[in-house]
RNA sequence: UCCUCAGUAGCUCAGUUGGUUAGAGCGGCGGACUGUUAAUCCGUAGGUCGUAGGUUCAAGUCCUACCUGAGGAGCCA
């Protein structure tokens, strides 16, 4: 017989038939002549019951029936006699693969802090909200493959070990495999990567996007979604050193379709798991953010602000809002900047573009106005800025300028800058912070409990 | 990295101006209950008070350093 899962148990199709159940036990209940087990299987959020007649089981099968145990189960998919689901298992055959030391099982019925369950991170999957949130992020991975293939989008590998540190996108984690008890060093006292095992200095990849661009100016459009790493020492609910980032770059886009594509996009996503994860979402929304539910269905059914840089400080300037940090032209706006715009002024999500060209990055498009680039911030209510993207400088001299003013080493970007010499197009792209998303469309508040191994400063468990 | 707060039972927390033997709820264990829904009721075990120093007759409580966690800031996605 095979076995069928809780999903499809649930969906009421085989009810009065004779059906196999393989799962985890979550809670027992029940008196000396039947017991109620609630077991889960990972494939939906809800518990099947399993009704258990403690004559027809040695007390010793039972006794092992713990929280946390896996169990297999034979028996007839009923209408259920009790309040609260609607069928159930009367069960003839049950085993307990394997036990589970109540003493020692750290999971209990009741709700743990997300603080406790990060320690236990191997068996956090068995609570309900990271069934849920996990459930949540394979759903927005395999949407995120649709979007794109359907608009004919190539997916795009970009390298994880990269040997430019140019991109200026923070701090790297070096690769190497040289013996770090031995370090070869030159006379001057200078490691010797000659010696290492590319031949040169490599680290972690902290963007594909340059190299997104380089596909995107043969294949028109592509998409990389892979890990990227920093090793910035940022402690906040926000940041992880290892995180996954969906950058799209396209030929033939300027700024205004980067935005189009950008809105489009994250209305798409989370339709999506509107659509296909109704239950989790729905769980989501009654224990972790209230307010959830509302604020996805607001986003997919409103337009995004669009705005530019200078316009935005002006109507900060004249918000009479007290600021911590004040607002000037040329300055990057703070948090509480952006919070004010999105949460107070427009209670909505903004897309800021134009911004000064000191605060973003060379490879930004240069606007005619000589002071400020196309670049395009997508922010969002409760987690800020969940895209950072541009129209890129496709002129070569322009190009070359911006990086020698900005100490970008053009030597090492050769293979960059040869787009811009052979057959250069308008282009633009963006980076969308996977783990951003996640909590947006999961409400969680924390960043680390998004990813199933969160890897921050000082923790690389698991 | 900076600022603020926290660390007491497996979990979530209380613990007064420093003062006898450190408490509760949940969880665990034992028992009761003929269908339970985070079941209920009775009983019970369980603690190097984050670590190391210091002040004091006396430290969970005060001081210092460090570790860990959380929130805020910066960096950013």
């Amino acid at each position: 017989m095979t076995r069928s899962t809780v999903k499809e148990l649930l969906s009421g199709e085989k009810v009065n038939s004779e059906v196999l159940l393989k799962g985890w036990v979550r809670t027992r209940r029940g008196n000396k002549n039947v017991a109620f087990i609630a077991v889960n299987d990972g494939t939906v959020i809800h518990n099947i019951q399993v009704v258990a007649d403690a004559e027809k089981f040695p007390e010793e099968v039972l006794r092992d029936v713990t929280t946390g145990s896996s169990i297999s189960v034979r028996g007839q998919l009923v209408e259920s006699m009790g309040k609260g689901q609607s069928v159930e298992i009367q069960a003839s055959e049950l085993e307990v693969l394997g036990t589970s030391d109540p003493e020692d099982y750290p999971l209990q019925k009741k709700g743990h802090s997300f603080e406790f369950l990060r320690e236990i991170a191997h068996l956090r999957f068995r609570t309900n909200t990271f069934g849920a949130v996990f459930r949540i992020r394979h759903a927005l991975s395999f949407a995120i493959h649709n979007y794109f293939n359907e608009k004919g989008f190539f997916y795009l590998h970009t390298p994880i070990i990269t040997a430019s540190d140019a991109e200026g996108a923070g701090a790297m984690f070096r690769v190497t495999t040289l013996d770090l008890d031995n370090i070869p060093r030159d006379d001057r006292k200078k490691i010797e990567f000659g010696q290492d095992f590319f031949g040169r200095s490599t680290n972690l990849t902290v963007s594909g996007q340059l190299e997104g661009e380089l596909g995107a100016l043969a294949l028109s459009s592509i998409y990389t979604f892979g890990p990227t790493f920093r090793a910035e020492n940022s402690n906040t609910p926000r940041h992880v050193a290892e995180f996954w980032m969906i950058e799209p770059e396209m030929a033939f886009y300027d700024i205004h379709d980067n935005m189009d594509l950008a809105e489009d996009f994250l209305k798409y996503l989370v339709r999506y798991a509107m659509e296909h994860c109704a239950d989790d979402l729905e769980f989501l929304n009654k224990m972790v953010d209230k307010e959830l539910l509302e604020r996805l269905r607001f986003i997919v059914s409103n337009d995004f602000v669009r705005m530019g840089y200078t316009e935005a400080v002006e109507i900060l300037e004249k918000s009479g809002k007290k600021f911590e940090f004040p607002v000037k032209w040329g300055s990057d706006l703070q948090a509480e900047h952006e919070r004010y715009l999105v949460e107070e002024e427009f209670k909505k999500p903004v897309i800021l573009t134009d911004y000064p060209e000191e605060i973003k990055s060379f490879y930004m498009k240069q606007n005619e106005d000589g002071k400020t680039v196309r670049a395009m911030d997508v922010l969002f209510p409760k987690i800020g800025e969940i895209i950072g993207g541009s129209q890129r400088e496709e002129d070569y001299d322009k190009l070359v300028q911006r990086m020698r003013s900005m100490d970008v080493p053009e030597e090492e970007l050769w293979w960059y800058l040869d787009t811009r010499r052979f057959g250069t197009v308008e282009h633009s792209g963006f980076g969308l912070g996977f783990e951003r998303l996640l909590m947006f469309v999961t409400g969680m508040s924390n960043i680390r409990d998004v990813i199933p191994f969160p890897r921050t400063p000082k923790n690389a468990e698991f």
